[in-house]
DNA sequence: CTTTCAAATGTGCACGCACACAATTAATTT
DNA sequence: AAATTAATTGTGTGCGTGCACATTTGAAAG
């Protein structure tokens, strides 16, 4: 029908030319901004049917010069080295998006202080942000927050955690469930039944920690489903804090029958590696998560045995790319990014920490 | 000194202002296309010293309205799994870059045929393009090609294999003896001594394939500095177009001692897990590479433990990325990108399928 | 002192899109 | 029929850069 130049791309001004407007009419079809004829309209989405038009983003960027903000809801970096990776993730967005217009502000809340969260998320909404990025760890306090998002019209991504009511624009992060299950196939790789393996919440409160009772959950229906010999499994939920928490765990070390143990954190990670080689245990298998230094320490002399690696530093970054995409770009996002759940050993953690940004 | 307003970004009008020139002064500095007066010059780069500036890589690439072809060299897909893999991360990249002006050309040579490898090279030469990816898997035969990609100017990006000789623009793939290491920690892992390990080259002529044997060492050294138990380790180098194999491979299962299996290539794992599966020995730990359809079913089923991903894929995409924004953007690319060794089981191995590149 | 010529410098347009504003047309009122 | 107003459509400018071309400068030659 109509004879185009191969190699070139369709521009606003050809659609024009085609449906026998002006650009300027092409181009409040494509926005719908309105104030456009039912004829115009009609002759102009016809062409658009007829021809597959991609708008150049290069030049989309460059005309429309406007400045985001984007506000980042995340713990506090300084009392966690798991959201100190995030932060990570964050400044490097930041420093990549801030030439061409882009601001990332970082609202830190208190991991272990529910109201400190409710707190920031209405002083975020204060300042009228384009959009939010936000680790929602507290399931109560997370789904008023997201209803208020919703009210300021302000678009939002989550990452790290999943929470079901919420309707974000992405979602970033792992499958909790079957990162459990990860777990529970590296713990019986070659292991001889009967014997007991532990499941073990360290440092946080996991009453309404969805994330943690998530990987559990998986973690206990995989051995169920797989497991031909007899284990026994036995759950843990202990906060470092606790008078008693030493000791406690000073009976896990000595019981006899434990084969294994799966730490739901990465910060607990470390922390169960030094009570297993303290008690000279380090033969017992230990699983845990993320690539932290002190991990590191216990990864590399053997004490840990494998680390699922949940990125936590690139889940930001690309949360935030998310936003840049769907904000600036006007591109269509994937609701979920679900990243892949990386097995870490002695032998390949290298190979993660050389490579940037995977 | 200079004032400089907040927020917004440095231009090239910026720096012609403080320098007292005009931006076409500045422009011939920035790219030193000469002609400038030694005065001008010292103003200019004065200025450029002081202050940080970045360019607007967005109107750059708007600006110059340049269109690039790159020449991809690589194994036909459509005689390999792996390379169709391969194949679909330069389709991704093509199609990600088509309307920016960026053409990219395959030139499949024949696995199978080291002639047909240096025909294309010289083809591709003569076809003129702007930059060339490759897969330089023939050793012998690749180090004449670079050289005449250098007395052509033409930069180059390798991946999969790197050469030490050739001065590429930046290599993209694994550390292939670390690869073989992380083999062998998966194969002894929950094993008691003594028995036997098998190494298995299957499908290639070994003779000059230098990431085979990259990986054997890397297999081999691990096991010698970290097995306690004696165990022996046999390697087999076999083409299934042998008339031997299937009596070679028979033989190799019905040995009583053997433990696991470690094969280095992809296509080779799914003829492996066959074999132990007609000979009813899903138990034999065997470990393998990439997710290839035949060796997902394995997967599943059992047979085969662990796959290493190589991710053919992301390889090709990067490796065209690399290329695309060291013509078009003038961006630095970092010499070399070790992608991590991923590992790969039942369990996780839906989280990489879903995910898309990463 | 004018002419010639090359080196140095400045100016203007294009890239494709967004957006503000100007111009045109049609409908309604006086 | 002229004037007012609203609805629609078209035009122009800017975004920051690259590049072609025009202009200026200064020195050498006539």
């Amino acid at each position: 029908m109509f004879t185009m130049q191969v190699g070139k791309n369709i521009r606003i001004k050809d659609i024009a030319k085609l449906a026998g407007v002006s650009v300027g009419t092409v181009d409040r079809v494509l926005h719908n901004r309105g104030r456009v004829s039912d004829y115009a309209l009609r002759k102009v989405t016809e062409v658009m049917n007829q021809i597959d038009y991609k708008p150049n983003l290069i030049a989309r960027t460059l005309g429309s010069n406007k400045n985001y903000r984007i506000a980042a809801i995340i713990p506090d970096p300084t009392l966690d080295p798991y959201w100190a990776q995030t932060n990570l993730g964050i400044i490097q967005a930041q420093t990549e998006w801030a030439q061409y217009g882009v601001i990332v502000d970082q609202f830190p809340f208190d991991l272990y202080n529910k109201d400190s969260f409710q707190q920031i998320a209405s002083k975020v909404v204060e300042s009228q942000p384009d959009g939010i990025v936000l680790a929602p760890i507290f399931y109560h306090e997370s789904v008023p927050a997201f209803e208020l998002f919703q009210a300021h019209n302000i678009p939002y991504v989550l990452f790290n955690t999943n929470i079901r009511e919420a309707k974000p624009l992405a979602f970033i992060g792992q499958d909790l469930s079957q990162s459990g299950k990860v777990g529970a196939q590296l713990i019986i790789l070659g292991q001889h039944g009967p014997g007991t393996f532990a499941v073990l919440h360290i440092d946080e409160d996991v009453q309404d920690s969805v994330h943690l009772l998530e990987k559990e959950r998986g973690f206990r229906s995989h051995l169920e489903e797989n497991s031909k010999a007899q284990y026994e499994i036995v759950t843990f939920s202990i906060s470092p804090n606790s008078p008693t928490f030493n000791q406690q765990m000073a009976k896990l070390m000595e019981t006899e029958s434990l084969k294994g143990i799966f730490v739901s954190t990465s910060k607990g990670t470390a922390v169960a590696a030094s009570f297993l080689q303290q008690h000279g245990k380090s033969e017992i298998r230990l699983i845990g998560y993320d690539i932290l230094t002190e991990n590191l320490k216990y990864l590399r002399s053997g004490v840990i045995d494998f680390l699922i690696n949940q990125n936590p530093k690139r889940q930001a970054h690309l949360g935030i790319s998310h936003l840049v995409n769907h904000l600036m770009f006007k591109k269509n996002t994937p609701g979920t990014d679900l990243f892949p759940l990386e097995i870490i050993t002695q032998q390949n953690v290298d190979s993660y920490l050389g490579s940037g940004i995977h």
